[in-house]
DNA sequence: TTCCAATTAACAATCATTGAAGATTGGTGC
DNA sequence: GCACCAATCTTCAATGATTGTTAATTGGAA
């Protein structure tokens, strides 16, 4: 995802406004590596700004999305996460608390497989699952 | 899965009631390769058995999936799907309308990443997105 | 046939997300 | 600076998937 300033001038330049409330929210999600969820920044924006509305933190998520600035996840984890992160990576979840890291992986060497059906891959999808230390811990086994 | 009838005797022996709502919903998953979702797999039931609930159909596919007879799968399409192949495979999924298809390919050459945090990966999974030959003439593009 | 725990259907409730509508406000043009 | 209008905001209702609850029903062992 690009700088909050750089997105300023980008949403200017499509002739969409840049409200208070939009540059609240590029600052929680500029350097975030935590696959934040709507509530998330939800959360993190209105203790700056307490009357932004989790509506409008779903809108401008998608506007980022539709831009390509953000990628929305759905990982599995109950709802749908957003990745300011646009290198190629992949993911890590537990499947106890849901928290989720990157990796970088190497995953060329899987072959696409082609279809006879005419199904066409855009693209090909690595997530690693398993637990955190501490919900390994306390899940026992 | 097991077939209909290994799986009566696998809920007896378990001290589970084999009713004939959950007979029912066996046949219906019995080499079911569409990645029903709750929903379908109601609807295939209620064709026989009208008065069958939605939520008999989570609670036995819920079973299912506990007792290891099923994958429940989240694909991002907005609703679980339960898959009764436990043959190691991938999925393909059409992001124009959801379908789900099977793929055998060899993932062994990623190497699964070690953590310095101690996550421990339990499972490697990949997906193939894309669109199927309808969805992508129907998307133009 | 009896009996009880397991199961069921019905219904309310939850959670994430989206739709709608009226009030508010960037920011361009004067 | 000021007016104006489309874009945006908040509020609130509605949706769809799933789960919790409860009272009634029913497998299947004794």
């Amino acid at each position: 995802m690009k700088s909050p300033t750089e997105l300023t001038e980008l949403f200017r330049a499509q002739g969409l406004k840049v409200t208070p409330q939009r540059q609240c929210i590029f600052r929680a999600l500029h350097g975030n590596d935590r696959h934040p969820t709507a509530e998330a920044i939800h959360e993190q924006v209105t203790a700056e700004m307490p009357t932004v509305s989790l509506r409008t933190v779903y809108q401008t998520l998608h506007d980022l999305a539709d831009m390509g600035e953000l990628v929305e996840l759905d990982l599995g984890t109950g709802s749908g996460r957003f990745d300011p992160n646009l290198e190629p990576h992949q993911h890590v979840v537990c499947d106890g608390c849901g928290r989720v890291y990157d990796v970088v992986v190497d995953v060329s060497p899987i072959r696409t497989p082609r279809f006879a059906n005419g199904f066409r891959v855009d693209r090909t999808e690595v997530v690693f699952r398993g637990r955190c230390r501490a919900c390994s811990a306390a899940a026992g086994s």
